[in-house]
DNA sequence: CGGGCCCTTGAGGTGCCTCAAATTTTGTGG
DNA sequence: CCACAAAATTTGAGGCACCTCAAGGGCCCG
């Protein structure tokens, strides 16, 4: 059941180089296998409010603890953070690499979310102090580990860190509240260009290029998280590219009209007649 | 948009009398119009150990503050306790009666969840300080209203009581990944088979009885919370009978056949033999 | 150069939606 | 309490979006 661990030679060279523009952060790209990766800066990864600036804020009072550091680890393509099932020990937070987290239920593999750097994942281990989800890494990448029990003290002391937390977890509720209202009751060509358009838009934010990308996950796996077939997939991904609306060739994406995207990805929204139907 | 509020004089004896099991609590029941509302016993409300007993533990701390009493308020049947937009303030502890949690995009409606007696609604609002779902008693009841910038203070004095509310926000997660789950991939069979366990479970949690109850939303509340039609709810449910899984007549449920429903709400885990398709 | 994934493409079937109308239940006012 | 209006539910017929099954083609890696 375990992807096995797979070298990836040519994924190293994958980062776009121009995407990080690099802020005051003690770590800003590391090294493995003689290539230099660059990260997400810690000013713009989701974890640096709540957690590694109040520790370097306050260094009396967590130095003294094993708090001052949070343990980055190099994760490769293939490799679990960690396994549905496994005791919950912390949050990951994704500096670099992009992962796809996931569980199974009834011999159906069910994609929570896929998580680019500066992502916070784990956040769903806490109820039962036990991961319900396993989260694999779909290219080379970095995270930091968060001890949750650490986290919690922490968060004794400095409300401004409990709060930033809770607003966290409320959002991944209410991100899939979302979810569930682009799964329900949509075609698969709206939830697909939706999907797109998300997919852009994170990596926008992360400033890597918000039109051309690649798709880190396969195409079972996009069905998966979108709730349709492989056939389904890739017949939709065709058609996108039939009308124009973006380029795809194997994993790599380019998006050509980010406005009928947007247009295909809320149809229903707008009067049936201002828009032809895609053939 | 706004439902009306309604006086719905039957409502008022339908509680079933049976159900409550009163434990040690301050307050076991309201009087309201002349009538006797049973409601949840508060040892088996979810927020007694996180936020009520810890006041009562410790009155010297929290008695010179406004603290020491959660606010109960009655709610009547298509009343709002929040509208989505509002500005997020306080959680809610369902002490008595039936809520619908939904919102409101693209024109329809996304029933986020029904809440039951005993339950926590609100926690989505964190994250924006601003209700993203709207939340309207489908029959009367009580709530416990629960101020959240207070609860985070008592968190910062009680780890306990973090921690447990840390769990809540994670099993919100939990909850709807698994949501998720039985949404996409599933027949409409499966869905409602799933849906009606569910309650049932609910029910039978809050010592109701798991059988027998009221379904107190409308069909296409079901169906909105499902994703599926009205028509089909409908369809569904009278297969059901026809199939001598339930007996149905409007809102009045019975389950006859539980083991039945477990199987139809995980039909494809079995081998196909085993099982007849219902016609 | 061959084997294993992964992706694509095609043909056919069907589960569920859509549209429409009958029937029952609920709510309102006399 | 009854009559009527409005809302909710049920039932039917027809269509299509998507799934299923099946096979072919491309790419990577030994």
């Amino acid at each position: 059941m375990e992807v096995r661990r797979r070298l990836a030679q040519n994924e190293k060279v994958e980062f776009r180089s121009k995407a990080v523009k690099l802020k005051s952060c003690s770590i800003d790209s590391f090294a493995w296998a003689g290539v230099q990766y660059p990260t997400v800066a810690c000013a713009t990864c989701e974890l640096c409010d709540l957690w590694c600036q109040p520790i370097r804020d306050n260094p009396e009072r967590y130095n003294s603890l094993e708090w001052f550091k949070n343990r980055r680890t190099k994760i490769r393509r293939g490799e679990y953070l960690f396994h549905a099932g496994e005791p919950f020990r912390s949050l990951y937070a994704l500096r670099a690499g992009f992962l796809k987290v996931f569980f199974v239920s009834q011999g159906r593999e069910h994609v929570t979310g896929f998580y680019m750097a500066g992502e916070l994942v784990g956040l769903d281990a806490i109820h039962a102090a036990r991961h319900t989800c396993s989260a694999v890494a779909l290219e080379d990448g970095q995270v930091c580990e968060v001890p949750f029990e650490q986290l919690e003290k922490l968060c004794l002391d400095l409300p401004a860190s409990q709060h930033r937390l809770h607003r966290f977890m409320s959002r991944e509720i209410t991100r899939h509240y979302e979810m569930v209202a682009e799964l329900v009751g949509k075609t698969v060509e709206e939830r697909m260009a939706a999907f797109l358009l998300n997919l852009s838009k994170r990596f926008s934010e992360h400033r890597y290029s918000p039109t051309q990308f690649q798709l880190r996950m396969k195409r079972d796996e996009i069905g998966n998280y979108l709730g349709m077939t492989v056939e389904t997939v890739s017949r939709t991904l065709r058609k996108f590219h039939a009308a124009g609306l973006i380029s795809v060739r194997g994993k790599q994406l380019e998006l050509l009209d980010l406005d009928g995207l947007h247009r295909t990805a809320n149809r229903d929204e707008l009067p049936s007649a201002s828009l032809p139907k895609l053939r």
